[in-house]
DNA sequence: CAGAAAAACCGATTACCTATCGGTATTCAT
DNA sequence: ATGAATACCGATAGGTAATCGGTTTTTCTG
């Protein structure tokens, strides 16, 4: 799936704003780019087709709000692009990794790990909670 | 930058036969595929003039090889795809991580800490090489 | 060197997608 | 019911990949 530049911008915009119909979106991406309110009203109708918004209707608009999250549309997106040179087995993760670690400094290794043991910590209170 | 499907499968194949002319390339992906040589040949070119091939003449026709390897092309189209959500001194790899790790089992962390062990070690065995 | 063969190159077409916007149909509140 | 607000539809422009026919250029060979 590919995001168009206004697309990407909208998404931003209703990830700062929670909810947001397509007048205000409007009002707020239109300042320093022109445009009409029935560009953005499509740009929300492909998302929401892309099923990367959810709306429900109040009054006379409908009123949308981002389906995923920033993490978890990054991680759609490197899946979608990469899955085409990622083998049975192997991780999206793993080959990312191997792609960047080239790049990676000290510090950045650290950073790495420490999350990894976060995401560990994390996981061990989940399992105390569901006790 | 985008990759269109044949062009994917264009690179994949260079990277498993490391050079290729236009006419053998079209032989091994044609087989299941249809389409002319001149096809291949437009395929060949586009992926040159994005700068992810070499070529180089031999008798009548170019010989390419794969300019990118698998890990790096991987790595540019993940910062492609992701630029536009990532803020400035953000890491992308950092970012990524942030995205999959809900769905990383204890043994793909082990993993990555594995990975990050042998980025290190690689490392300072290129320290003591350069002295 | 001339002619033939091979490949590159050029241009057109099709298909798909985003961005854009005008015009019409709906819907809602009063 | 009527008018305003909004959704919906359809058309257009612009970009890129895939496709392929036809022409030009290059290279090999006799």
């Amino acid at each position: 799936m590919i995001l168009g530049e206004l697309e990407k911008r909208v998404l931003q915009y209703l990830w700062e704003t929670t909810e947001a119909d397509a007048k205000q979106a409007h009002a707020a991406l239109t300042k320093r780019r022109g445009g009409t309110l029935n560009t953005i009203q499509s740009t929300l109708d492909r998302l929401f087709k892309k099923d990367l918004l959810t709306r429900q209707k109040q009054g006379h608009a409908y009123y949308y709000r981002a389906k995923v999250g920033r993490e978890e549309l990054i991680a759609q997106l490197i899946q979608n692009v990469t899955s085409d040179f990622i083998g049975e087995g192997e991780d999206h993760l793993i080959a990312a990794f191997s792609s960047f670690s080239a790049g990676l400094d000290d510090e950045k290794l650290s950073q790495l790990e420490k999350l990894i043991q976060q995401q560990r910590q994390l996981r061990s209170q989940e399992d105390s909670d569901a006790n």
